[in-house]
DNA sequence: ATTGAAAAATCTTCCCC
DNA sequence: GGGGAAGATTTTTCAAT
């Protein structure tokens, strides 16, 4: 499953713009239509490309404030991770979840309404999980930057 | 450019798979075609949809390593600000940009290869810019979740 | 890998409820 | 505002070069 030039120009395409036509796609990466829907396919079969999702604009729906909490567990088994793991991924605000180095401990991204909504998150969600024992919140302003488009190397390895 | 149940949950559809055709959103949220397209289209002409992407598999591409930036700069002017928020989205490995509150400095997600083309980031991109005072890095271990869906309000405001 | 044509599915429009 | 059907466009598939 190794990439060639037109496959990474494909991905940076559908990156880009998941709604593609193949037939558009295939004009960018100067193939024709067949070989460009196979490349497409595999590169699925592979999962290599994931899914195909729509964004929405978190100002629209009225998610203005994204939060940034550490938490550190009172113990650090594996179990303990795992539990924790599995309940925090079960709360819709989390986006992102990442157990991070140094304190043992993990960085989340909730996306909330406001500052009342931050608070019954905290309150009423992450307090109560058991083995949850320190909770440091910091705020985000602004979102500079959000992108889903993953970095693509310049050369990789021939196909 | 109220949402109703309607609406919502076609968004919640188009989040999961924004590839689905417009007969099968349909028939998920009860609707028949026609008034469905209307809807997404009006979701997509209000900005409520931004855009359709591919998600592509990190592994894959051989981007493990998620690191957090957390960055201080020397004076924060609007200017200074407004400078480095220009000049840091130039750059492919970061994911995320946000401004912070309490230290006044920015938070960074990079997406990179190996420690390798962090220290490369770091010393031959971040470090050289101007204002940028002190750079903290802190690694993720793991990918715990990683969702672009937005959470969608149980209720909103009649359409 | 490309071209071309056929087949399938889709989107779009119009009219009625 | 929603539903149904018909037309048109597009995409996808499959053949051969």
């Amino acid at each position: 499953m190794s990439l060639d030039v037109i496959d990474v120009r494909i991905l940076a395409e559908l990156q880009q713009d998941g709604s593609l036509s193949n037939v558009e796609l295939a004009r960018r990466v100067n193939l024709s239509p067949s070989p460009c829907l196979v490349r497409v396919k595999a590169l699925e079969t592979q999962g290599v490309i994931q899914r195909y999702v729509a964004l929405a604009d978190p100002k629209a729906l009225g998610l203005g404030l994204n939060v940034f909490i550490s938490i550190s567990l009172k113990q650090q088994s594996k179990e303990a991770l795992a539990d924790f793991e599995t309940r925090i991924a079960e709360h819709e605000e989390v986006m992102e979840c990442y157990l991070m180095s140094g304190d043992s401990d993990y960085l989340i991204r909730v996306a909330v309404a406001d500052i009342g909504a931050l608070e019954r998150f905290i309150l009423d969600q992450l307090s109560p999980m058991q083995g949850v024992e320190k909770i440091r919140s910091s705020f985000a302003l602004k979102q500079v930057r959000y992108k889903t488009a993953l970095p693509l190397p310049a050369v990789l390895p021939a196909r």
